[in-house]
DNA sequence: CCAATTTGACCGAT
DNA sequence: ATCGGTCAAATTGG
């Protein structure tokens, strides 16, 4: 629905183009994450055009274009005529709640969360890759046979989920039809913090641009706030953010932003390192205080595996020492977990899962 | 020794 | 009874 043929394109290859812009916008974020941090101070009024800034730029151009295949607007929406991006909003469920102390001695193990809860009203978000290398470090926890499928799934979590309640979560499998590439389900939202997450960068960067940037159509974090200007979905839809705090982080949007959503749980994949930007500043309006969900491996964690075998490297990667431990998690004053006004968070206690 | 992965067991849903 | 998802002991790697 969200992608549908607009004039003459087939809505495949609609859906295909947005694919591959959405792979496009990925590699800019994380390249963004790369940059040094730009002359922050002289943010004068003619500054030669910094990287930061000229993929501000970029990234806006992209989310422009998104926007307009997008039709609706909801990139975060489904496409599956394709194949190849899905996002599918997972009914309520009833109450699952466990926190099995269980000491486990021994191999009796009991009730484990196990069956496809599925239904925890979260959403999943679908999408092929070429690697299962998403900039986010993951843990595997497990791997399934599938019926069907020729190939087995494996289960990560992110790593964080102990250090930081971190509930994302993601599915991989090789893609039946074109075993080169993977099958990615994201469930759940980052909201772990890493030390060397992108954001930060990118909000210092993009600081001097907000102001006096030649460039309108840009889509800036301040670090007093987004300034968003002249998105074509935006504009569109009447959405106008600014925000409010000096965001170190933005979480994740759960909330539906008021209008269109509705019930239904929008959420921003964490395929996506961020929510979407336009979604983010829709978000972003009506929350108050916003943190990064997007947690980035600042050093490629080697490898990507994948060569023949593929499936079981992945994730956590190696690592061992490296981004993996992190304890960031001092002052959970300053995590900014938002958990705002927003409607639906259906499971805040995943994220908040256990209390040492 | 610690942390990540492997792998079979366990469990809820179908 | 079967399937898919998760847990956690055992194993492996750094």
């Amino acid at each position: 629905m969200a992608f549908s043929s607009e004039g003459g394109v087939p809505a495949e290859r609609v859906a295909a183009a947005v694919n591959d812009l959405v792979e496009v916008r990925d590699g800019l974020v994380r390249l963004r994450g790369f940059l040094p941090p730009p002359p922050q101070a002289e943010q004068s009024s003619s500054r030669p055009p910094c990287a930061a800034e000229l993929m501000d730029a970029t990234m806006s151009k992209l989310m422009s274009a998104m926007a307009t295949l997008g039709g609706s607007g909801d990139i975060a929406g489904e496409v599956d005529a394709a194949g190849r991006w899905t996002s599918v909003a997972e009914s309520a469920d009833p109450m699952v709640v466990r926190r099995e102390g269980e000491s486990s001695a021994g191999r009796t193990r009991r009730r484990r969360g196990g069956g496809s809860r599925s239904g925890r009203g979260r959403s999943s978000n679908k999408r092929v890759a070429a690697t299962l290398e998403d900039g986010h470090v993951w843990r595997k926890y497990g791997q399934k046979d599938i019926q069907n499928s020729p190939y087995p799934r494996s289960y990560y979590r992110c790593t964080h989920k102990l250090d930081q309640g971190c509930g994302a979560r993601r599915q991989t499998q090789r893609c039946e039809a074109d075993p080169s590439n993977y099958d990615i389900t994201y469930y759940g939202e980052h909201t772990c913090r890493d030390p060397s997450t992108i954001i930060p960068t990118a909000i210092a960067n993009a600081a001097g641009a907000a102001s006096d940037g030649p460039n309108n159509n840009i889509i800036s974090f301040a670090t007093g706030g987004v300034v968003v200007a002249n998105s074509s979905r935006l504009a569109r839809e009447g959405t106008t953010a600014t925000t409010t705090s000096a965001a170190t982080q933005l979480s994740s949007s759960w909330g539906t932003s008021g209008g269109g959503g509705g019930g239904d749980d929008v959420f921003s994949s964490s395929g996506e390192r961020f929510m979407q930007w336009d979604e983010l500043a829709a978000a972003v309006g009506h929350v108050s205080s916003v943190g990064v969900t997007s947690s980035t491996v600042g050093s490629a964690p080697a490898a990507e595996n994948d060569g023949g075998n593929g499936d079981t490297a992945a994730g956590g990667g190696g690592d061992g020492g490296g981004a993996g431990s992190f304890p960031s998690s001092p002052s959970a004053g300053s995590l900014g977990f938002v958990v705002g006004p927003l409607g639906s968070i259906e499971d805040v206690d995943d994220f908040f899962p256990f209390d040492p």
